[in-house]
Order: C-alpha cells, then structure tokens, then sequence
DNA sequence: ATTCATAATGAATCCAATA
DNA sequence: ATATTGGATTCATTATGAA
C-alpha cells in the first residue's frame, strides 16, 4: 500500500460522520474486488468509476497518412466475452454498493462498448439512475475510415445507491451559478486530456492510454461531493481522480493493480497544490438555511394576532392568529395551507404569498423571516 | 391494414433488388413482433425504432408555478419489471433482425430509463454497434425540483446486422459535404417538436405523447439510407418516420397498435409532398471535396432543398440538396467547392458567397448560420 | 402589422424533516 | 417503518392577447 500525503487538514466536514479506521489518501494496489472487500462499507461518499471498455478491436487501424494509430490494446481491457465483461461488472459494482454511503452516488464512464452492459447492470444490482451525462469532446480523434460519425462523446452515468436514497449529495445552486444562472444540463463540452496535463514517460510515450481530462473530474467532483468527503475510484490509473480530489479538497482512496500507474499517480498527486479553502465553499439556496417557524415573527413582535395578511393583488385576506395559523373564510390553517386553500391550488408557499402592509406598501413577509435569521445568527 | 399512396414511384433505386410482395407505404396494424414475422427475411434496408422507455414514474410532478406536467403515463409505456422489458426488447429485436437486409442497419432511440437495455440486448442478439448518437435538445424540459441535471438528450444507438457486416449503406460523404466538409460527430443538436409540427387533436392536446421531430428523422435517413430503400419503423406512432421517408424518396412500412395513432399519421403522411428526384442525389465523391453545418439551416428550416442560390450578383446559380450539398452544371459538392468552382477558383467561402433572396433582396445564407449559431448559443 | 407582456408546456424515473 | 407537513423548485419556445 502507497500512501500520499497532503498537506491539508484530514478532518471531516462539520456535520458529517467520518468513518475510522479508513486510510485517506491513498493508493490501494491490487484487484479493485478485494481491495473494496476490505473497506468498512457505507464508508465512502462518491464513487467515480473508469472501467475497461472492453474495446474488442482487431487489426491495426491507419490514420490516412499511413501513420499508425495508438490503439488501447492493453490487457486489462481484454475480455473473452460480454459474458466474462458482465461477470466482471457484476463484482465490480456489487462491492462497490457495498461501501458506498446511502447519501453517496456512484459515477461510471464508458463508451457505446460497454455503457449499455455497464447501465443494465447498475439496474440489476439496484442502483437507481439520477442522470447519464455525455462528455462531448472538442477534439476527439476522426473516423479515419469515413465508415462512421466521428465518435465523438462518452457517456457517464450517475447513480444513487437504491430508489429510496433521496437525500444524495447533488450542489444544485453551485452548478445552476457557474452555469450563468441556468441549471447545468446533462451534456458537458470538454477537451480530450492532451498537452501539458498529458502524463509522459521518459520516452515520451503517454503514460495511460485512457487518462481523462482534470476538468471532467472537476465537473463531477464538485456536483457530487463536498469539501472533506471520500471519494473511491476503484480503477485509479495514474490518478486524475485523485489529483482533482485533493485540488478540491477532498479525500481519494485510489485503487489500482498496475505498479507503473501507482508511481505516476503518486507523483503526480504529490505536485498538486491545494486551494484554498476559501475557495472551496459551496453556493447554498433557501434549502440550506434554517427552518423558521411563522409562530416565531409573532413572539419577535413583527406580527401581532388579529393582523390582516393579503396576497399582493389583495385579492384574498387572512387574519394571524395567536398560535401561528391563519384563518380565512372560517378556515384555519398554516400559512401555507391557506394560501393553496384560497387559490384553489394543492401547494402553496406561504412565504412569498402573502403579504403585510407597511407604510402603505405590500411586503411579503419572507422580509420578516429573513429579520428572525439574522437575529438567530446573531444569537449564535 | 390501411394503406397510403405516394405519388412518387415505387420503383427500386436501381442497383438495388427489391423484394417481392413487400406492401410499401403502409401502416399495419398490431404487435409489431406478429407484424413483423409476417414479413419476408431480408427485406428492409434500414430499421428505426422509438420503443417504449419504460419511464417507471411515480406520482405528479408540479413546475414551480404549481402547474401540473403532462407525464407520459400511457398503458403502453407501463412493464412489470426490468426483466419484463428485457423480454420484449429482446422479442422485438429478433424479430427486425430477420427482416433487415444484411447492408441494412437500424436504429433505436432511447433514454437512460431503456437504452442500456436496449444496447446489451442488441450486442446479446449478435447486433454490431457502429455508434451511439446522442440527440442533444436546444430546448429541454427544466428539472423543476433542482435535484438532477437537466436531462437535456436522448440517445440513439446505430448497429449493423452483424459484425460482419461491413458494407452497410452509409452516405459519408453527404454527411461530410452537409457539414461543412468535416465528417458528422456523433452528437446532434435539434427542437423538440412542437409548434406547428407537433400534431394536435380537436381539443389542442398533442396527438401522441412522445413525437419526434422530422430534422432528427431526416438527418437518420439521409445519414444510413438511399431514395428508395425501404425503412421499417415497428413503433410507428403518429408516423414521423413515414413522413419524412415520403418526403425524402424512400419507401416505408409502419405498424403500430394504437387506431388513433394510425389515423393521424395517414392523414399527416398524405399531405407530404414529395421532394423531386434531382434535389435527392448524394454526393459519391471518394476523395474530400473542400463551421455551423450548412444542413443544420435545412433541418432548421430556413432553406428547403430545392432552392436557388446565386452569387451576389447573380452570375452563377446553384440548387440546394437535401443532403446539405449544391447542385449546379450537373456537378455536386459543399457550398464551398460550388463556390469555388463556377469562380474557376481554388477555394471560396460558401457562407458568404453564396445568396438567397427575400423580400425581392438578397442575402448572404452567412446571416441565416447567425440564426442558427444563435440555438447552439443557447444550449451551451 | 408589430411589439411587448403573459401564459402554456415538453419522454421526468424531480424533497426533506418531523411526528 | 409510514404519514404528515413545511415550503423549495424551471428553460426554451410557442401561443395568445393587449397595446
């Protein structure tokens, strides 16, 4: 076992269990199967999985040029059939279900060689699909045959650990805000992983023939995930997860069977610099902030019992009353049920439904709420 | 059965041997698999598929405005189990792998509810992938409750008959020559349908729940079959797969279960007019002939095939092709080459050389790419 | 006729905390 | 475990109606 260092804090976010007895940060060698085996289950918060594609290419393929291409011919990606490729599947995701959080999602990346085995199996196992995302690349390598379309995507699929697990890490608001204000969509353009972040050995040959780009990683990492979270990545490679990882702020348990990946891997992590922790903060919505309830704006003083509450056309009034309910047409009720009651609707956010005078103007009384948070913040 | 009559020949695109008692332009009525065993072996050249996804909802889901979203909740969309979808798609597959020549290929499209399903099926029963193509949608269904990606594609799978199968029609080079001389990704960006193509009934309420639109149906057609060929759309609907192919000279069969739906697609495949043979040739050229895809402003519909072009000073004239190319002295290529040649120069830009006339004016067809640029903008 | 404002809607596996 | 309840959540396009 390799073990990374990092030069940042090791501790848990606030407010989330860390598991004991789980080495962060480092390089497991060996079968991803029963290295996962020996991990606590419910251990791990992500999971971002690049499995072989099971290629199935034969001859040499020639760019026009004559020039040959590099193809991924690797034995790890040899299967003897899509039986032998499903039982491996299988295995792989059974263990991996095992130590993943119910709050934790699994993410997987293929092509149309395996995805579709890789999908089904997800299914058959339980995991229950949130999204699959394409990866569209700017560059990716032609059809030098002219016999198909430029392949010119991969597909991710993003899965929580059952159908019931609703309360899985997703930062909404982070992505809808670096995405100009629109929600992130499920196609993401990216470079294929080339140039300067491109490992190379001495000889100048690329040192993994599959090794994504940081930015995919990123993407993934920042939507799923949290700052001091585990993320597993049981195909590590020569270790774009975990160097985004620890980029992030987050914890990596990498593992991998080939010797020349963990040395890569290791070195590379080793160079990365962390940010900063003040950048690693999350965009938070409404979900996130405290629960007040109504009842709180009477005891502060901003409402008192017998006041007259309307919509903001006054076309249907309530009246507060002592206990935090309002009552409209003889009915009583949350200020939510009420509102949905008065306009016929099943739901209603009484929130930003009604609304109070002042000064001769209308005011929702979420401004109200909003005052009772600040003095909560301020009371500690 | 109910029949549909083309005003275009039904002679085979010579070449090609067209089977006997094969009842073309039809819509058949019942299970698509009896339908489909009832069909000579080997005797469409191309298959496309919309099966039921399966969505597996629960529940209603309101929009943030606490209006209801139309589901596709349909009888026909309900199975019992994963295990009992797999049957069916496996059913239906055998059943159009026997009636599909062995150049033809097929498609189906699909979502991540299905399309893994769909995909190991297909690889099971001795299919051979060529490419997924993701159908990425310039304007998607939000996620209303912020709790996934937006799900902004669908994805489609184009296999051949077999591994073997190597001479599969495909049109690279219109594909090319549409796109602005370089070869056609495997992503595709289109509208939803909707508008004045989305069939309605009496009432205003679409037809059918799940209609595709005919830009996505045509670049199929026009990417993996020839004038005449015949395709096969087992899950007919209100027949867009029809439309299009009358439209673009080839020949179909439907069969689809629902009376309603036939009735619609009758009705809307009658009023198809059928674009002259000369607009249909397709580039055959071996070598390269000379970025927004020129055949995006014909899907888009802001060029029709059969349309003059001129220079700005009318001196020459060229006609568009469906495929995306121009025609003009008998000869056929990109609007670049076109361009080029009647110039007697080496290269032009076709964007800018090339005119069409509104309102009595003309104008350069580089300011209907601004159009289009405009919904690629827009989806990111 | 044109512009602007408002409403409607599309293959959707769409919540979290408390009792 | 289930039931209840608070209250958070949408993008691009088309259709309709007002000015």
């Amino acid at each position: 076992m390799s073990r990374v260092h990092l030069t940042q804090s090791a501790a848990p976010a606030a407010g989330r269990s860390s598991p004991p007895a789980l080495a962060l940060d480092t390089i497991v060698r060996g079968d991803c199967v029963a290295a996962m085996d020996r991990l606590p289950e419910k251990s791990v918060d992500m999971i971002f999985a690049d499995p072989p594609y099971n290629l199935q290419l034969d001859g040499t393929l020639h760019r026009p040029d004559q020039s040959r291409v590099d193809a991924c011919d690797d034995h790890w990606d040899q299967f003897a059939s899509f039986e032998a490729y499903d039982a491996f599947t299988r295995a792989w995701l059974l263990a991996a279900r095992r130590v993943l959080k119910p709050t934790g999602t699994i993410w997987v990346i293929g092509s149309y060689h395996n995805i579709f085995r890789v999908g089904a199996s997800l299914q058959d196992l339980g995991y229950w699909i949130l999204n699959d995302v394409i990866w569209r690349k700017t560059n990716p390598m032609p059809n030098f045959r002219g016999r198909r379309f430029q392949n010119a995507h991969e597909t991710l699929i993003w899965a929580s650990r059952d159908q019931k697990a609703k309360s899985y890490t997703f930062n909404y608001e982070s992505l809808k805000a670096a995405n100009d204000d629109v929600q992130m969509r499920s196609d993401w353009l990216f470079p294929i992983c080339n140039g300067g972040e491109r490992l190379k050995d001495g000889a100048g040959e690329k040192v993994h023939p599959t090794q994504k780009p940081e930015a995919l990683l990123a993407r993934v990492l920042m939507a799923a995930s949290r700052p001091g979270d585990v993320v597993l990545d049981p195909f590590f490679g020569t270790g774009t997860t975990g160097a985004v990882a620890k980029r992030l702020g987050r914890h990596f348990i990498g593992i991998e069977r080939e010797q020349a990946y963990i040395d890569a891997a290791e070195a590379r992590i080793a160079a990365v610099e962390p940010l900063d922790g003040a950048s690693l903060t999350l965009v938070t919505g409404k979900r996130a902030l405290p629960r007040v309830a109504f009842v709180s704006l009477i005891e502060a003083g901003l409402l008192a019992p017998g006041m007259t509450l309307t919509d903001s056309r006054r076309r249907w009034t309530a009246t507060v009353q002592a206990d935090g309910s309002l009552m409209t047409d003889g009915e009583q009720g949350s200020i939510h049920k009420m509102g949905a009651r008065v306009q016929g609707l099943d739901a209603c956010n009484g929130w930003t439904f009604w609304h109070f005078e002042e000064a001769g103007t209308l005011k929702p009384i979420d401004a109200l709420r909003q005052k009772v948070r600040d003095g909560m913040a301020a009371a500690g």
